[in-house]
DNA sequence: ATTTATTATCGTAATATTGCGATATAAAAC
DNA sequence: GTTTTATATCGCAATATTACGATAATAAAT
């Protein structure tokens, strides 16, 4: 095995995970802090900043916009890449009705 | 390698990345939905309710648990788990000050 | 004490992730 | 056309994740 049941789950569960999975890893975070930041972002300012090597920056970035997160226009020599906002409020959205669950504090245990 | 550089980063973005890990799962959302919606929660229903086998309904459980986000406490023969109000919180803190980062469309691409 | 019911752990196979050096690609600058 | 600059891809090694059968542990019920 080693690969997830997806069959098995709703299309919101599978999504809302895999928007999650694509945010679960400190640089990933990092990087969209910074381009949430400054509303725009450079891959090179990264390699820069953050404490990694290029060619991993490039493949965080990669998974970013693979799970929809940012998206990346050329920009003469570099690559302009900033947040997707259909897939940022799609996100907001589904983590409101997950945490509009939660009924302040339980009472069982 | 294979192993996260956590040393790099902050413990904020450590800290987000390892909550957000452990929801990064079909299987995890689903069982949180479950606590959430029902505010109590036990093992064995959800092994009759989600298509997994019982070894792996509890290995999730154990990660929701070791990241804090839920707790159990023995019942009888059964096991009451149910949402950690605490990391809970953080969690939704944590969130919220990430996406109070955006503002609005960006202009550059 | 033995059975029953519920949850946990172990061991293992298949697959995924992380990180980076080496190298490729693409476009501007010379 | 060659060099420079910026980003992407390939290939690999180390580690992590996912899932489950087999089995252990625990506590109530008989």
């Amino acid at each position: 095995m080693g690969l997830t049941k997806t069959e098995i789950f709703t299309d919101e569960q599978n999504q809302l995970s895999t928007l999650l999975k694509a945010m679960a890893h400190p640089a990933r975070i990092a990087i969209l802090q910074r381009i949430l930041v400054s509303n725009t972002c450079i891959c090179g300012d990264l390699v820069g900043e953050l404490g990694l090597a290029q060619p991993t920056i490039s493949q965080h970035l990669k998974e970013l916009k693979l799970a929809g997160i940012i998206q990346g226009t050329v920009e003469g020599v570099s690559i302009c890449y900033c947040i997707n906002p259909k897939t940022w409020k799609l996100l907001q959205d589904q983590l409101g009705d997950f945490f509009a669950l939660y009924k302040s504090e339980p009472t069982c245990c």
